[in-house]
DNA sequence: ACATTGACCTGGGAGC
DNA sequence: TGCTCCCAGGTCAATG
């Protein structure tokens, strides 16, 4: 599910039931995700108590007065609030227990995510000091992007899915900002022109805002955190629509493969 | 410094 | 039904 707004989505939903109550109790199923969950990773949570959760890129960071533990979704992850313990199924590998009884329990069937402690400041940990700024901030602006990629030769949606770029952008809302700004997807990153830079920036805030509304998008069955019925279906203009007609211009979309990823583009509206 | 590719995993769907 | 192959929301590490 994630990129940014299913990030987001997922911190909204869990944030309410979690904010200001102690982890009273750690169960580590499975060890081996991305990194493995440090052995010691109970120790490290037991008896803290949760005094913010926020998002950094597609990082979810649980801070507390000792520490803070960085959970990323990876490709599959998902997170949700038990109001009642469940007997976990196959891919549950992490318990909180808190004390006001809701349980986060986290999933991730591929195990591409990641669950870490540091006792320092989460920003300065390796795996978040290098991101690049906040995409709905305003140090994202088209002459920061028009800078960063001067002399860049990588395809531009490469470039928007870097993280030391932008943080959040993956395949998804890099199509559809791509499509949304009129700008082909194969073209070298430093040929963008100062007006381009601006109109991508504008269209990456913008699709990622309408997704964050939407609930984010969801292309499997997937269980919102609170356990209710799964996020509304973002109306995705060229994602998943190769072959089939273009909104705007009605000619059939061109599929290609950008670095083992697949991207959607309509070669008439976007040109090189 | 930059660009490209492989690697990590499991599950689902297409095609035979 | 069952097998094989390809694809999937991410991103780090190794290589040129």
């Amino acid at each position: 599910m994630p990129e940014l707004p299913e990030v987001e989505t997922t911190l909204r939903g869990i944030k309410p039931y979690l904010e200001h109550h102690k982890i009273i109790q750690v169960t580590v199923r499975h060890h081996g995700l991305r990194w493995p969950v440090p052995l010691d990773i109970n120790k490290s949570l037991q008896d803290q108590v949760i005094t913010k959760i926020e998002r950094r890129g597609k990082y979810l960071l649980f801070k507390s007065l000792k520490g803070t533990l960085i959970l990323h979704l990876g490709m599959s992850g998902s997170l949700q609030i038990l109001t009642d313990f469940l007997p976990p199924k196959k891919h549950d590998h992490i318990d909180l227990v808190f004390d006001n009884h809701m349980i986060l329990r986290f999933t991730d069937p591929r195990r591409f995510g990641a669950c870490l402690w540091t006792k320092n400041d989460p920003f300065q940990h390796e795996l978040l000091k290098s991101l690049g700024p906040e995409p709905l901030s305003h140090s994202f602006t088209g002459v920061y992007l028009f800078k960063k990629a001067k002399g860049r030769k990588v395809a531009i949606k490469n470039f928007i899915m870097n993280s030391q770029v932008v943080v959040g952008v993956g395949n998804i809302y890099a199509t559809e900002a791509l499509f949304a700004a009129k700008i082909h997807p194969e073209m070298p990153a430093g040929d963008l022109t100062p007006k381009q830079a601006e109109t991508l920036t504008k269209n990456i805030k913008k699709t990622l805002q309408a997704a964050i509304e939407k609930g984010g998008t969801t292309l499997k069955d997937f269980t919102q955190s609170d356990g209710k019925p799964g996020y509304f279906k973002l109306k995705l203009k060229v994602y998943g629509r190769g072959g089939q007609l273009c909104v705007r211009c009605k000619i059939p979309l061109t599929e290609i493969r950008q670095g083992q990823r697949s991207t959607v583009y309509c070669s008439s509206c976007q040109k090189i």
